[in-house]
Order: C-alpha cells, then sequence, then structure tokens
DNA sequence: GTGAAAGCGCTAACAA
DNA sequence: TTGTTAGCGCTTTCAC
C-alpha cells in the first residue's frame, strides 16, 4: 500500500501506479524500464496507467539506489565564445544521443569558481566530468583525487601536465606551426605572437609551433614582441599598445586566440592604423563572423564541434569500460584559412 | 556503526565519518550543515575530519530526502549564439551568488526535444523552470501540466500566450518602433521587414512594433516586403533573396534578429550590393563582433544578461514563496543604438 | 547537545 | 512472471 506522502508535492510515485493496479510497485519499477521479467500484456497497461497519471521518475532516487546518475558534468572556462559554444554545442549533441544529461558549469578563468563547480559536480554523483582548465589553474590535487575516486574524467582543450587522463586537444602547435609557416613564406620577417600564459597547454603549443616555424627559416625572436598573457579581447588590446609603445614594429602579429585578434583589431582601428597595409595579422581560431569583418582574418582552424563530441564519447567509453578503460590521447588536426589578411599582395607591398 | 559497501566505490559516507568519530550519522550530519543543535566544538572536529576524508555530500540523497534539489532547469533554443549565451551567463551568475546548480538544456528550436528535455528536467526533480520556447512549440500541454504540479516555472524571452506564468520580456514592440521610426525620420519609404514567425511573442511584437511606426507615418505596408520565418542566418539568406527576386526593391530592411542580418549581410555581399548604398539594414539586437563589421548595423539594444538574471530571481522568489506566490511579468527596456547603417547621409543619398 | 527510528522513491537480489 | 526484503545516503521528527 502506498504510504500517505508528508509532503504535499503531486508528484506521482511506483507506489501510486501500483496501488491502483494492484500490483507490486517492483512489477511498476520494472515494466516501465523495459525489463524482460514483465510480461507485455502487464507492462502495456501499466505503461498506459502511469502516463496517464502524469508519472515521471524520480531520477534521484533512481540514480541514489542504481549508483548511476546518468549525467555528466562538463566545466569549461567560458560559455559566451565561439570556440567553447560550439564545443559545448558537440558535447549537447552528443550527449542527448545516448540519452545523456549535461550538467553544464563554467568557471569564467577563475580557478576558484572551477574548484567549487568541481565539489559540486561531484556531489552530485555525476557518471563523469568533462573539464577544460581555467587559465588560472595551477593547483592539481584535485584531479588527483577524482582519479583515485576512480570517476572518469577527460580533459579537453585545456588540459593539464598530469598522467593518467584522457586528453582530447587540437594540434596546437602544428597548427601555430602553418600560420608562421605560411607568413614567412610570404615575405615576413618581423613577426610578433601574442602568446597565452606558459602554464597553459594552450598557450606552450602554439608558443611552440610559432619558435618551430621561426626556427626552421632561422628567423630571430624578438623578445618585445612575444607578450604573454590570457585568451581574451582585453588582453589583446593591451598587447598591441604595449608593442607599439616601443620603437620597433612588427610586420604581423600571430594572436592566440580569436578574441585576442579582436582587442588587436579593435586597438588597431583606434589608433588609425589599417589591416593590412600597416600591420598585419593572423590569429588562431576564429568565429562565425570573421568573414564579415573586412578583411576576414585569415586562422588556425580548430576541429571546436568534434572536440566536444569525442571528450564525450570519450567519457562514456570510461564510463562503460570502466577499471579496464585505458587513458588516450586525442589530437585532432587543425588546418590553416587563409583569408583577407596576410596575403602574398599584403607582404610584397611592403 | 557503518554498514558494508555493496558498490566498490570510494565515497566517503556520514557513516563512515561517525564510525571514525565515535559518534551518530546525525551528528555529522548537522555538524556539517551547521545546524546550531551541535556544539561549536565537535562540529569543528567533525568538519575536520569530513574534509580530511575527502567526504563529498551525496546531494542525490540529500535532495531525495529533502524535497529539494538547489537545481534549476534551463531550456533554451540555442546557445552558440550571442543573445542566449549572454543570458545564460546571466543565469548561471546569478545561481553561482545563490548557490544554486543549473541544469541547462538546449531544444535547438525543436518541439520534441524541447519536450524531451521538459521530461528530463521534471524527472531530475529541479527545484523551478526557466524556459524559453523553441520557434516551434505549439503545443502547451506540458506547462499546463507543470503549473498543476505547483512546480515554479518562469518564461523568458520567447513566451507562450499562456495565463498564471511569470514571464520576462524584453520590450520588443517599442524597440521595434524606435527603429523603424528612426529610419522613416531619416527619409526611408520604402521598408522590408524579415519579421519572425508569427505564433511566437517575439515574431508578433516586433512585427507590431514595425505595423506600429508605419502606420502613425501612414506608410503602405508592402506585403512583398514582409517574409514570415525564423530567427537564424540561413533565413535571411533565404528571405533577403526572395525579396530581390521581385521587381520592386525596398530601401531599407528591418530585421527579428541579429542572425538573420548577417544571413543578410552574406547574401546581399554575395549579389554584389553595398550596404548601406544600395540598400540598408537594420535588426534587433546584435553581437559583440558588430563594431568590426563595416558598416556596424544599426541595432535594437536588448538587456540580455539582465533577461538571465531577473529569469532566476523570479524563479528563485516563486521557489521561496511557493504557493502565495503571484505570477509577475517583467519587460524590460530597449534601446535604439544608432551605428553606421540607417544613418542620415545614407538616407539622404538616394 | 545528541541520537534512534523512520522515510524520501527507487532498484537489485532473491524467493515464491 | 511476480513480489518480498533490503538497502542507496541523507534529513527529519522526536525522545533522551
Amino acid at each position: 500500500m502506498a504510504k500517505k506522502r508528508h509532503h504535499l508535492e503531486l508528484q506521482v510515485t511506483l507506489d501510486d501506479i501500483a496501488e491502483k493496479l494492484k500490483v507490486s510497485k517492483v512489477t511498476v519499477s520494472k515494466a516501465l524500464r523495459g525489463h524482460p521479467d514483465i510480461s507485455s500484456e502487464t507492462a502495456e497497461k501499466i505503461k498506459k496507467k502511469a502516463h496517464q497519471m502524469g508519472y515521471y521518475p524520480n531520477l534521484l532516487a533512481r540514480s541514489l539506489s542504481s549508483q548511476k546518475s546518468n549525467t555528466i558534468g562538463v566545466v569549461v572556462p567560458k560559455i559566451a565564445h565561439h570556440f567553447f559554444a560550439s564545443v559545448i554545442e558537440g558535447i549537447y549533441d552528443t550527449a542527448f544521443e545516448h540519452n545523456y544529461e549535461i550538467i553544464l558549469t563554467v568557471s569564467q578563468e577563475t580557478a576558484e569558481r572551477e574548484l567549487r563547480h568541481i565539489h559540486s559536480l561531484l556531489s552530485m554523483r555525476v557518471d563523469g566530468l568533462i573539464i577544460s582548465l581555467s587559465e588560472e589553474t595551477k593547483d592539481l590535487k584535485v584531479f588527483q583525487a577524482i582519479k583515485r575516486m576512480g570517476l572518469p574524467l577527460t580533459f579537453m582543450d585545456r588540459v593539464p601536465r598530469l598522467n593518467g587522463f584522457t586528453t582530447v586537444e587540437a594540434d596546437d602547435r602544428g597548427g601555430a606551426f602553418a600560420a608562421i609557416q605560411h607568413a614567412i613564406e610570404i615575405g615576413y620577417r618581423r613577426i610578433a605572437h601574442l602568446a597565452g600564459y606558459q602554464h597553459t597547454n594552450i598557450g606552450r603549443e602554439r608558443y611552440q609551433g610559432f619558435l618551430d616555424a621561426m626556427n626552421k627559416h632561422n628567423l630571430a625572436v624578438k623578445k618585445e614582441w612575444v607578450v604573454f598573457g590570457g585568451f581574451d579581447e582585453e588582453q589583446g588590446y593591451r598587447s598591441i599598445k604595449q608593442i607599439f609603445g616601443s620603437a620597433n614594429h612588427p610586420e604581423v602579429i600571430f594572436t592566440v586566440t580569436f578574441p585576442v585578434a579582436v582587442g588587436v583589431l579593435k586597438a588597431v582601428r583606434e589608433m588609425g592604423m589599417r589591416i593590412p597595409d600597416d600591420i598585419d595579422l593572423l590569429c588562431f581560431g576564429h568565429s562565425g563572423m570573421n568573414e564579415l569583418i573586412s578583411p576576414a582574418v585569415s586562422y588556425v582552424e580548430q576541429p571546436n564541434y568534434q572536440l566536444g563530441r569525442m571528450s564525450f564519447e570519450l567519457t562514456l567509453d570510461h564510463i562503460r569500460e570502466k577499471g579496464s578503460y585505458v587513458p588516450k590521447h586525442i589530437k585532432l588536426p587543425t588546418r590553416f584559412v587563409l583569408c583577407g589578411t596576410c596575403t602574398e599582395k599584403a607582404a610584397v607591398r611592403r
């Protein structure tokens, strides 16, 4: 018999259905989940009744009891940015296909929020975690703890220097190399790089790609022309002003992200200079809006959506294979895309 | 005594802590939640131990037991779009301040996904719901059901024709009116509108604002120059081709969203025409990238972030006041912002 | 101030 | 095929 509800909530429970149908709640539970135990006849009857009574399974109870929540926690640094927005879209689409729910949290590039969100997600007993590190994150203790707990964790794009975790990244180094290589090939020699923090993998890798190309062509890297910093518009704006504060100007600037390039565009415009005539520009990543600005910035294309899909799928693999799962390291290819900047014409004109 | 775990998970529980400290699990529970029952002395001891043992409260169990999840479900049509991205940012920030977790789901503008997500969220026993309808949504039965369940639900931006729900909107009609009014004042007469579906409130309201202004100035609304449809880039692209397929061309186009304007920009460019010389443009909403495209499109500014904040806060009010809560209808002001299109100069040149 | 007992809604193991 | 019995980990009375 269904016990009387202490709370006034009019949520229908298994007991309610069982009582109406004069069967046990176990039968109802099994029927609703399509368990082969139940005859299709009673199953039909139960399903109909459940629907009619407006029954929604209580996932909290189900998760608590079954020790899995069908839920994956995600931590990203930003959300209102093209790159992450499309990665997230990839994650959501894939989750939807697999009938998983996503708990998305946003660190806003701060280590403190990131940690708090991770704690939250652990408390919510998500089945797995996809994390893209904030630009501040240096303390990696939680991740070790998570590994000890045996909870599947996949790092995406912004990954830590840590063993034993699955990582899904784009080929940052190769992409940066291709971009700089192109700049050199069309004749540029004085190349600046608005680089990312060197404690982040993407900062390091893209910088390395830049160095690779410079070294290959025996070009000197000017210290004043490499500025390390964050990944946002403000950073680009500030850095460019700094570079143009000194006497010697570069011919072209390669930025670590698209937002940084946007900051550059705004600053350059403010200073009354033109791209590519006064200064040329290249960047890593882009935005759907790129083709509307003129000149459209030539960029390194990242597999955004695919990064999202892959992260989810590998996390799911890990959940399913559990103990026997072996961490994988995925590097998805990047591609240099020539648009309106850094064209041969622009370089020749110098 | 802590019962032996059936599952191998090494999640620490209240019992584990209680056992170590030779107290009851109730004491631990209370201490950890700062219940005044417990002496600060034991409370300290317990907290320390819990931290040391790496305890994370099991929110599933807590929610199940306490009948509240400290979680709010959100359903939006899109995520990789400036408008929704910033609304969502507003929601997340506010939730964070109030220690709530957000379960964000994305309908991708389809009614089917929307419904499935709503079911999911109900099953997860979220404490409240914030919904922005998909462009397809016509069946409103679920929402009635949710009201009957007594679950707080706030509609945001895309709201249904339904009584008894809190709604948070921008002043769409007023904003559209201001834009068209401006266009008329600078001398335009042949005005087209790429309008939204008329079964959506934003489609209707913005169209109404357009009509208001046209009527006020006794201008004829040309049927071929009003195209109803969706809110994305593709729609803008298609519609503009349609309009320019006929002999008579408008002087200026007002689009129902920024993405639609982007579609227009791309189509216009493709057709070898220039803005504002060949055709002028205005739109509802914008994107951070707008100032980089030239000319920047003059637009109606929406209070994106604020819409997010408000929705969350009202939902929280509803949760807290429960039965006594009276639905509110918020209309946040919009503002016409003149940029590089629809300037006096452009209009005069005709 | 502390704890024993009951229950949140569900699932899993084992009987019947 | 169906039901009984125990939990999942926590909170909430209500005694002590």
